[in-house]
RNA sequence: GCGGGUGUAGCUCAGUUGGUUAGAGCGCCGGCCUGUCACGCCGGAGGUCGCGGGUUCAAGUCCCGUCACUCGCGCCA
């Protein structure tokens, strides 16, 4: 017999009444009933309940074995009686007489427990993950990801791309997010970066004529952490060459699509070539972000012409000052208290804006300072314009276009929430298109990109030269499932002398360009295929289909809100000869005490 | 850097208007229990009410500060 299992804890059924087994596993739970002693054995694959009593020699080490303890049990395979059979386990049809127990290794006293599914402070969680990761939804979410990685690097190796490694150790950039820096030791004052993406490698191998390009990559990025956000994470990168917009949308949205449908466990997932395109600026309008959720089907509207001339001060000055003025539908509403309208303004004021307005509409009849003093026959007018109903409620954000489009989309999630309206149980992808190009700085009172620099305008050259910068769309795409940005991606713009003219717009000078960005411009000079791509994140991507609202939840051993892993204690400081080897001094040395406990090294 | 929320036993939480010795469940320790599957019963240990200061005859409770955790804003092409 195999030293520690003949089966796992899964395997055992009626078929093996009689046969004598080897298991090995945690103690899941215990039951000790003085004479007779009941335990759920736990290993990767399931659970087999183990019975002891007085003609067992394992009852007595049993009986002082705490939960998670590690076992082997020798003994026979019993078909339970009818009345004991627990149909809520696979193997819940016998049960292993325990004859001999070997205690591989005895567990102290635990800091938060693994049976149960309650939940338990992030911080205990995080230091003792290996015990967080043997809960059943924590090791269920962390199978899941393995298998959609998996699908992914199928669906992607069907579709013709091959797959690459691209370097860890990299050079850094002067463009996007804050590097995380590594010192060459080789190097004294000079440092590699981390890739925050396998960005201009992907575009070289594109130069190299590989033509369809993807990897499961890790990026990093030195940026305060979000819930769906972390400083290192993972990307389905790709990229194809000799493509346009539309080809890289068919290539993507059978992965996406495929990839939800086969792990949604029966939720409706937006098909396969139905992904909605909907521009970047009707984005901003409609739902007041460039990521919407598509499951609310809310809609806001632009009022502002309605309020250039308004008994209601507030508004009419704040267009006239060249503000703007949105409204979100709160339909059927009119059986809402007063106390519903109010605590959405206090919402609004508690997430930082100057507050929300609203009007409330019972069979018709308006109600709240802004129809009363806007006038009830300019309030219809405005309710047969936007098609309301006689029972529709009405909320109000005004100001300047980018704050009053930010409030009006966080209230129409708020709005959406609290009157039940998100449908659930679905995925609704769309592709946000038409990203503009530039944009002006309000700080630094320039043109600056809006987005990526290196993304191919649309009209290229031509609108470069000859249309207003403000108005120039980029070949820019994000895909936006739920509210969640999963991808983000781009036709490229291989070509030096747009790429100089594009860098000259927001002012930046050629030798600038030649400096910053000498290898991808001396690749482009030697025969670059036009190319294009996009990298959906993979945290995310499994956090939606494990219903979670964290990657944390996704990810084996992630880090804190403050970057900080409790169990390895990372970051940490290290030894003075390693910081010598490295040309590296530090300046105000951490008197902190680390998580681990230790106390940092001077 | 800024704002919201939380902080009471190892864990999850309750704790009234400021008023006696701060409670419950789980876990832990001891005892009992031969059919449980969140086993049950009896008993016990376990508390710097995050920390510091203040108000008060009296603070878990009120005030100020601070720390930790968490969510968001800024940031993240």
């Amino acid at each position: 017999m195999h030293a520690y299992r003949s089966h796992t804890c899964a395997q055992l059924s009626s078929r093996n009444v009689g046969e004598t087994v080897r298991l090995s596993g945690w103690v899941h739970r215990k039951r000790d009933h003085g004479g007779v002693l009941f335990v759920d054995l736990r290993d990767h694959y399931g659970m087999t309940q183990i019975v002891a009593d007085e003609d067992s020699a394992a009852l007595g080490v049993l009986e002082r074995l705490r939960a998670e303890s590690v076992v082997t049990i020798d003994g026979e395979v019993k078909a339970r009686t009818p009345e004991t059979v627990n149909a809520d386990l696979s193997t819940g049809e016998i049960e292993v007489f325990a004859r001999a127990i070997t205690v591989q290794s005895a567990a102290e006293e635990l800091p938060m427990p693994v049976a149960g599914e309650q939940d338990y402070p992030e911080d205990i969680r995080l230091k003792y993950r290996f015990l967080d990761l043997r809960r059943e939804t924590m090791h269920r979410n962390i199978m899941l990801r393995s298998k959609v990685i998996a699908s992914l690097r199928s669906r992607m190796t069907q579709q013709g791309f091959t797959e690459f490694q691209t370097p860890i150790l990299t050079a850094s950039s002067p463009e996007g997010a804050r590097d995380f820096l590594v010192p060459s030791r080789m190097h004294p004052t000079q440092f590699y970066a981390l890739p925050q993406a396998p960005q201009m490698f992907k575009q070289m191998l594109m130069v190299s004529g590989f033509d369809r390009y993807f990897q499961i990559a890790p990026c990093f990025r030195d940026e305060d952490l979000r819930a769906d956000r972390s400083l290192e994470f993972y990307q389905l990168d790709f990229e194809m060459s000799f493509v346009t917009q539309e080809d890289v949308f068919q290539a993507l949205e059978p992965v996406l699509a495929g990839v939800f449908e086969e792990f949604a466990e029966g939720k409706a997932v937006t098909p396969s070539g139905s992904f909605p395109r909907i521009p970047y600026a009707e984005a901003m309008l409609k739902y007041g972000t460039d990521k919407p959720d598509l499951r609310n089907p809310l809609i806001i509207s632009d009022v502002t012409a309605h309020f250039e001339k308004s008994g209601f001060g507030l508004f009419e000055k704040i267009v006239g000052g060249g503000g703007v003025v949105r409204v979100i539908p709160a339909p059927r509403t009119n059986e809402k208290s007063r106390k519903f309208f109010d605590d959405m303004n206090n919402w609004a004021r508690s997430e930082g804006f100057a507050g929300l307005g609203y009007v409330t509409c019972k069979g018709g009849e308006f109600g709240g300072p802004i129809a009363k003093n806007h006038g009830s026959e300019r309030m219809e007018e405005l309710y047969a314009e936007l098609g309301l109903g006689p029972d529709d409620g009405l909320f109000f954000a005004a100001g300047k276009e980018k704050d009053a489009g930010r409030l009006a989309g966080a209230a129409r999630t708020q709005v959406g929430e609290q009157l039940g309206l998100i449908k659930e149980n679905c995925f609704k992808f769309c592709w946000i298109v038409d990203f503009p190009m530039y944009e002006y700085d309000e700080d630094a009172k320039k043109l600056d990109f809006s987005h990526n620099p290196f993304s191919m305008p649309q009209g290229e050259m031509e609108a470069l030269e000859k249309e207003d910068p403000l108005n120039i769309k980029a070949w820019q795409y994000d895909i936006v499932c739920n509210g969640y940005e999963l991808s983000s991606g781009a036709i490229r713009n291989h070509r030096p002398d747009i790429m100089y003219k594009a860098f000259e717009i927001a002012g930046y000078a050629r030798e600038d360009v030649d400096r910053d960005f000498s290898g991808m411009i001396e690749a482009f000079k030697l025969g670059a295929p036009p190319h294009g791509g996009s990298a959906p994140g993979i945290d995310r991507i499994v956090m939606l289909l494990a219903g979670e609202e964290a990657i944390r939840e996704v990810i084996a051993f992630p880090m804190n809100q403050r970057g900080e892993d409790l169990m390895m204690g990372a970051p940490s400081t290290v030894e003075a000869t390693q910081l010598r080897e490295l040309s590296i001094r530090t300046i105000e040395p951490p008197q902190k005490t680390d998580r681990a406990g230790k106390a940092a090294k001077a």
